[in-house]
DNA sequence: CCATGATTGGAGCGATGCTCCATAAACCAA
DNA sequence: TTGGTTTATGGAGCATCGCTCCAATCATGG
């Protein structure tokens, strides 16, 4: 692995063709342009003309490697937002996830993925910060802002993982999906799924976005509710 | 594909040793014995004593059988609760999953899988109607049934999935871990970080669970505040 | 009783992640 | 400069995986 001895100087050796930096990278494109089963070494080794026990020495393995993209593509997304009122900063963070998942499909699952390996790593971490700081901003008591901002972030991750894919068709294949499943509900047994039958109409109509910013809105209502006093 | 052509009876066949079922129920004993990792064609051959086509024949793919034994455990998990008030049943639900997960750590991930791809499969259509239900008796408009079910299930599925994997260790371990991750915490920047480290103590001594229930509450909350007249 | 179709078991293909090693390039001390 | 040490590279090769394909088996009905 890189700078386990001295540095002597960080001189650029060789002009130090192969970086974690440059591999990283590529691996963000490979998975934009073609999805996480595009993500291979021999994918990697082809765009970066070199072979696969060069990228080791600098990367330890594929997972760590999907972990280091998904924690410079939230990086780019969480990068400090302008400073307004707090409410409206929890949106634009939550609104600037959904929006980075809806250009990286492939992040989507990445994210649950180690969200569920690693429950607090530096892509959690990141996330959290970046709710929590207005959280606090929010005048919720200090005791509550742990379990306040889990609520808020664990929404986030939810609903952006349901709605991740509406990225690679246009508008018509979405609404001919939607109508296509709205029609699957009406179809469903009365007895088991009343529920969902009953909804089909709403959900056809519903816009990803707008009902994402909704329930972001659901929750900080609640929050105000129980704890931010006289409101 | 098995039952293509005349179901003649349905003769046992000589007493149709190997069906879909259990190929299914020996997935979900592989994955809760030894996770993901461990279901893979080759063991499952060698538990049910056949060979891969055999299996194929029944199947379709590794996803395919990953879906049914996730729909298998989740339609367990959801069956119907006794006939409670529509916040406890949303509760019960929402625990009902919340303890699946704890029992079949590789629950989680594939939930999430599953979502992504197919966000209206099975599985997702399982636990909206059990959402819903609860959520239509509760006095909530009917046009905000999908919105406000919506959020209450994305909050579920992203609360259950960070806290997935607390089942492989033991109350010690979990003590242990949350003290190494509070330190950690302590010792991130100041300056990058300065809510993570505010919120270390209260993340040392939380409870799971707890936290889990305070924030369906907290979401509940808001869904009186918005849309429960008279409240 | 045999012909047809339903089901099985396993060999084998293509592809993957990763290790291992023979080199090459940069560096340091003399 | 020179020789040795560390850093970094490229690729061959291994183990394993999902899946396909096919010959063999079994059950049933004409």
């Amino acid at each position: 692995m890189p700078g386990m001895a001295v540095r002597t100087h960080q001189s650029q050796r060789r002009r130090q063709v192969l970086t974690r930096e440059r591999i990283v990278e590529t691996a963000v494109e490979l998975l934009d342009a073609s999805g996480k089963d595009a993500l291979t070494v021999r994918a990697l080794t082809g765009r970066l003309a070199t072979g696969s026990g060069a990228i080791y020495w600098h990367i330890g393995n594929m997972d760590e490697l999907l972990e280091a993209a998904a924690d410079a593509v939230v990086a780019t997304a969480l990068a400090r937002p302008a400073e307004v009122a707090p409410q409206d900063e929890i949106r634009a963070v939550a609104l600037g996830l959904f929006d980075a998942v809806a250009e990286h499909p492939w992040l989507a699952a990445q994210l649950a993925a180690q969200l569920i390996r690693n429950p607090w790593g530096p892509v959690t971490l990141r996330i959290f910060e970046s709710v929590g700081r207005p959280v606090s901003a929010l005048g919720v008591p200090r005791d509550d802002w742990f379990t306040t901002t889990s609520t808020l972030v664990h929404y986030v991750l939810g609903a952006t993982a349901q709605t991740s894919q509406r990225a690679d068709g246009f508008e018509v294949d979405r609404a001919e999906f939607l109508a296509t499943a709205s029609r699957a509900w009406r179809d469903l047994d009365p007895d088991d799924y009343p529920f969902m039958r009953a909804i089909a109409d709403q959900m056809r109509e519903h816009d990803d976005r707008e009902q994402f910013l909704t329930g972001v809105n659901l929750v900080l209502t609640g929050i105000a509710a129980l704890h931010i006093k006289g409101d």
